[in-house]
DNA sequence: TCTGGGGTCCTAGGACCC
DNA sequence: TCTGGGGTCCTAGGACCC
């Protein structure tokens, strides 16, 4: 029999912003940035979300919604910082731990009630040493199915415990609204809606073939857990079994449109340095690379490259994306976000890469050195001249440092 | 309401191979 | 000369998650 536990961080951003600003408890706060800026709501706190502001929304919406909300850049590195301090307290106390995001884990607790009794028992003592240990408060799921204890989790907010006793999953799952399950969002919803499924019982009678049929593997391995089967899928993957990254991807959306192909270029290199960077950082390479441009009217395209070997050099990936961009992008047209993405990892460049051995050497020492300057200097010490806007030009060829050295493809000094 | 940024997984069609 | 079947790789798009 499994036990598996999932904790669930309450508010995690706004929390934590409240460890650094006490004055903000119980307030309405909404993270994600200022409220007449591009962009969604990261996360709201209990007393903005009694307004109908929730995560995902514009931010336009959410003052119009709460114009008292204090709003908030945030503070990404924190949040990474607090979620690592959480991370070190869940592996102290169960053997298999695994982070499904910034804010959530599994545990797999299997085994252990010798070591720590009733798991419910077992669940109040690391929400008390959580909160201690971090000031934070969680919530926790738990159940003998992993997808289980994630909805039990989400139903015990906030900072609460739900434990589902072996045999009562689907008693557990039936009365609630389909979109409860993981997986289930809004256009699967409305397409079980349209098809008189409102509830997790009304999936769970469900014609079976009609399912399989309309919703493919989902709506299959769905209809299973709704019935509190143990159906195949990625829930039942062990704990701590999800390997490196699969793909790493930067994009930036203007503030403005621009139709600037300078700018457009420009912005293009800086993402591909630093999806190059982060690849280098997991000493991964990447063989596909995909462009993504999407306009003013929000129409968006995706266009990819698998190159004939694996690289992890800014140059080979911005020369690749500066290719489909050239190709893809209808002159003229103003451009709302523009996204680098990164695939298909091996841990080695594999065949020969393009540059002769000496070549790809030296760059990647090049790059090493240009890597520990912005992790000293900060990430815009230093940058391939063609990843900058026009306007920072002046300022970096003044660089005393004078690194790297040239570029070997096209001369361009660096 | 005017829509971020980082990911994962699935589907579907075409190329290509045996 | 009217057209199989299976497998893999690649690309594009989309649903979904936090």
């Amino acid at each position: 029999m499994k036990t598996y536990f999932h904790v669930d961080m309450d508010a995690f951003f706004v929390s934590v912003e409240e460890i650094f600003d006490p004055s903000l408890k119980g307030k309405p706060v909404v993270v994600g940035g200022a409220p007449d800026q591009r962009g969604v709501v990261s996360a709201a706190s209990y007393a903005a979300r009694k307004f109908g502001v929730h995560s995902a929304m514009p931010l336009r919406t959410a003052r119009r919604l709460c114009p008292q909300a204090i709003f908030l850049e945030g503070h990404p590195s924190r949040y990474r910082d607090y979620s690592r301090r959480v991370f070190d307290i869940l592996t102290s106390f169960a053997p298999a731990v695994e982070m499904a995001s910034i804010d959530e884990a599994y545990l797999d607790l299997t085994g252990t009630t010798r070591l720590h009794g009733h798991p419910l028992a077992a669940a109040h003592r690391l929400h008390d040493l959580v909160r201690r240990g971090t000031g934070l408060n969680c919530s926790i799921g738990i159940s003998r199915s992993r997808m289980v204890a994630k909805v039990a989790s989400d139903q015990a907010k906030p900072n609460g415990i739900l434990w589902i006793a072996p045999g009562l999953e689907a008693r557990f799952l039936a009365p609630l609204d389909v979109r409860k399950l993981p997986g289930v969002g809004k256009v699967t919803e409305q397409r079980l809606f349209a098809a008189g499924i409102r509830t997790v019982r009304q999936l769970a009678a469900a014609d079976e073939a009609y399912l399989a049929q309309s919703f493919g593997k989902w709506g299959m391995a769905l209809a299973g857990k709704a019935r509190g089967e143990d159906a195949g899928g990625w829930y039942d993957a062990e704990v701590g079994e999800g390997g490196g990254p699969k793909s790493i991807s930067h994009e930036h959306t203007f503030s403005q449109d621009t139709a600037d192909s300078e700018r457009l270029e420009a912005m293009l290199a800086r993402l591909s340095e630093m999806v190059a960077r982060r690849l280098r950082d997991h000493a991964l390479f990447a063989r596909t690379v995909q462009l993504k441009l999407r306009y003013a009217d929000f129409s968006t395209y995706t266009r990819a490259v698998t190159l004939d070997h694996a690289t992890q050099l800014d140059t080979e990936i911005r020369d690749a994306i500066r290719n489909l961009f050239r190709r893809n992008w209808r002159r003229g047209a103003a451009v709302r976000l523009l996204g680098v993405h990164a695939s298909s990892f091996s841990d080695s460049a594999g065949q020969a890469s393009l540059l002769d051995g000496d070549g790809a050497l030296r760059w990647s020492k090049a790059l090493t050195a240009v890597d520990r300057i912005r992790d000293k200097f900060g990430a815009d010490s230093i940058s391939l001249a063609s990843g900058l806007s026009a306007r920072f030009r002046e300022r970096v060829h003044e660089n005393p440092a004078g690194l790297p050295g040239k570029d070997p493809q096209d001369g361009r000094s660096s």
